[in-house]
DNA sequence: CATGAATGAGCCTTCATTCAT
DNA sequence: AATGAATGAAGGCTCATTCAT
């Protein structure tokens, strides 16, 4: 019935296996926005693709290898995103920073809910290999937003790990306990906005806690070599 | 392995009813320290309680409610462990409630991995009343801490939902990401210590920052009455 | 907390112990007008009769020992009724016959649909003694029919057997293909009408053909006897 | 028992698939013989069917459509069977047609035991629109036995069902009361005798009945456009 | 007699994964 | 490379029946 989809025509090249391996991410994708992972099977992310099941495996070794690849993909865009906004902001108080932070963290609730995902179901049933690839790569990518930020780079490590819990917490939070209306059961209206007003105030806590250290920890070491 | 357990072999009264619904709760428990949910059928849950799988559904609906009730008992639990930490120590500054908080929140792993399920599985194919009352519960128990908390009951929530959102973002944190060691793929030893110091860290900073807005308010108010 | 049941007061006598069967039958009837056989559970008939499961199995040893019962119960109903009416009307022709009979059968769902029963689940799991005696029975309370039918005891019969697998015959078929209306798949508003006229003209069809078959025989008997 | 069955591994093409979806039918077939509904399950028939329980139901969504489908099969056959008779026989009396019906109606216990399905369990856990579906066929099918009855299309519908309704009837009859020897509790030897002879009176009694009615009919309605 | 907690076989169904084509 | 039919383990859950109380 459906006429419109030419295709599977046999991905040949690197470069069409690629965009091939990228249509299927983009099919999970579409899904994953709208479906929870448990109700999201591969048998509809084929249809989504206009591929054939088996085919799905020819690019990701099993469900969940297809999902961290995914998050690994929404990670690394936001590593861009955010590296972007620093060099343009260059922020210097904490108070940029965090400004900075935020604003790159907006709107993000698909990269949330796979972060969730990745502590509950991913890194089950995926090869061990591709789970330690995932982590290096990550660190690899993290390296990118150390020169944009006004701190040393184990504090930078610290403060974007603290965003990473606070807002999969607060993403936790709001689809659970303060997501549904106790009186009706449905989803409280005010849910996102509890989200971001949270989110911030914890983001800024801790941003303004950790620079404060740091810039502790540099003035000493200041000291110390001032003191040789 | 088995031994014969000498344990009533029909619950009569509402008390020994009650007893088999733990004995459930407690197999359950067992078996959720060291297997994901998704990999905890039913009938390991009864061939741990030694019951009949049928037994089960006599106390829990579904799967979902019975790990909810286990996530409400462990709730209950903490709540009412905190109470009496805050009851002893009577904390007035924001680093003494930290303290207390952070001591009443060792040890709570359990906990946390329960209360991730609730954003992601629980919830789903539970009576809706039951998710009701769940909340309901919740927000009495919650309660009780107001009156031992020198803030305001507002503050004293929002202190409390942080304390929950930053546990358990920091839980999936360690259980994910930071978890495994990079080159070795085993858990690192030291995730459960970089849990504990950046749980602290995220805490402390959040209460000193909704302590002094509190006060702020306080003030404000103080000096409103006054004014008047 | 509903209070106003003060049933399970030990059934001692004999006539106490026939009540409390024919609590539990009444039960079973009530839910029966509304409810498949296989919709029907032993807890739903238990709460119904505000008794305790095990009790019913104290009066009938199966699920189908029960409905069974229900059956001759009805069946017996049924011929009382028949008997009474052919008793006061004394049909001579095929056409007064066939009133009669109509009228004795008229709203019978219930009935019909247990004869139903009686060949798709009903005899299994029943003891085969009670079996043979609930055929027995039949065909002792069929033998008070008899005597107000102007035909012979065996053609009578036929008629009544005829009457039985018609009346089953069209319940089925109303309940099924003609049940419900094709385009809307709601139930059809006429179809218990199509089962009652045409019930009508099966039963007038046999009963004319069997009573004219009747009179023949007994014409050639009386002749046999003349000849002699 | 079970020895190699040469049958293609997987199915690819329609015809293939068709065949396979045979295959299911007739091992469902085969077991209906012999079990009752209630106590055939997807286990056995997959395993008769030598297929794994999941395949199944590429084949058929439910167990209740692939029962459906059967009887959908066995309707098929009856029909285009009666119509093979009726176009060789041409049948002009009652009689005739009573005759030619009978003939085609012989050794279908099968089908009606399914048709005694159909408006027990059958239609329940059905897609909504296969139920319709299916009526509609089987009213399309019905079709083509019209053109060769000498009987107007609704006399013929009428007859028809009157059939339907008599065998299910004295299916359900022999089935359960008369099916069994009072004594012994075996099947009685002459259920099947007195199935056919009471089948074919009834039939015979309706057949001529309407022919009656429906010659009536026509006179009258020649009557009227003779009076024009 | 009455209870109702306990049983457990068995149900239908799903779906990630495999592999013949 | 692509397909999609086939797999089959595993799932949650039901309910007639039993039996300890």
């Amino acid at each position: 019935m459906v006429i419109d989809a030419p295709r599977p025509a046999r991905a040949r090249s690197a470069e069409e296996k690629n965009r091939r391996r990228d249509d299927i991410l983009r099919a999970a994708e579409r899904l994953w926005t709208t479906t929870a992972y448990a109700d999201l099977s591969m048998n509809q992310v084929a249809r989504e693709a206009r591929l054939a099941k088996g085919t799905l495996y020819l690019y990701f070794d099993t469900k969940e290898e297809l999902f961290l690849a995914l998050l690994g993909e929404h990670l690394n865009a936001w590593i861009t995103h955010t590296t972007e906004i620093l060099r343009e902001r260059q922020p210097r108080t904490p108070a940029q920073v965090s400004d900075a932070l935020l604003h790159s963290s907006e709107t993000l609730t698909p990269l949330r809910r796979l972060l969730v995902l990745l502590g509950t179901v991913l890194e089950r049933n995926v090869r061990p290999e591709l789970a330690t690839e995932f982590r290096r790569d990550l660190d690899a990518q993290l390296g990118r937003v150390f020169e944009y930020m006004p701190y040393s780079p184990p504090t930078t490590l610290r403060m974007l790990r603290h965003l990473y819990a606070v807002a999969i917490g607060w993403q936790q939070f709001s689809e659970s306990l303060s997501g549904m209306d106790p009186a009706t059961g449905e989803p409280t209206r005010d849910a996102q906005w509890t989200f971001q007003s949270e989110f911030e105030l914890a983001l800024r806590s801790v941003v303004d806690h950790l620079a404060a250290q740091d810039t502790a920890e540099q003035n000493s070491s200041v000291q110390d070599t001032a003191g040789e």
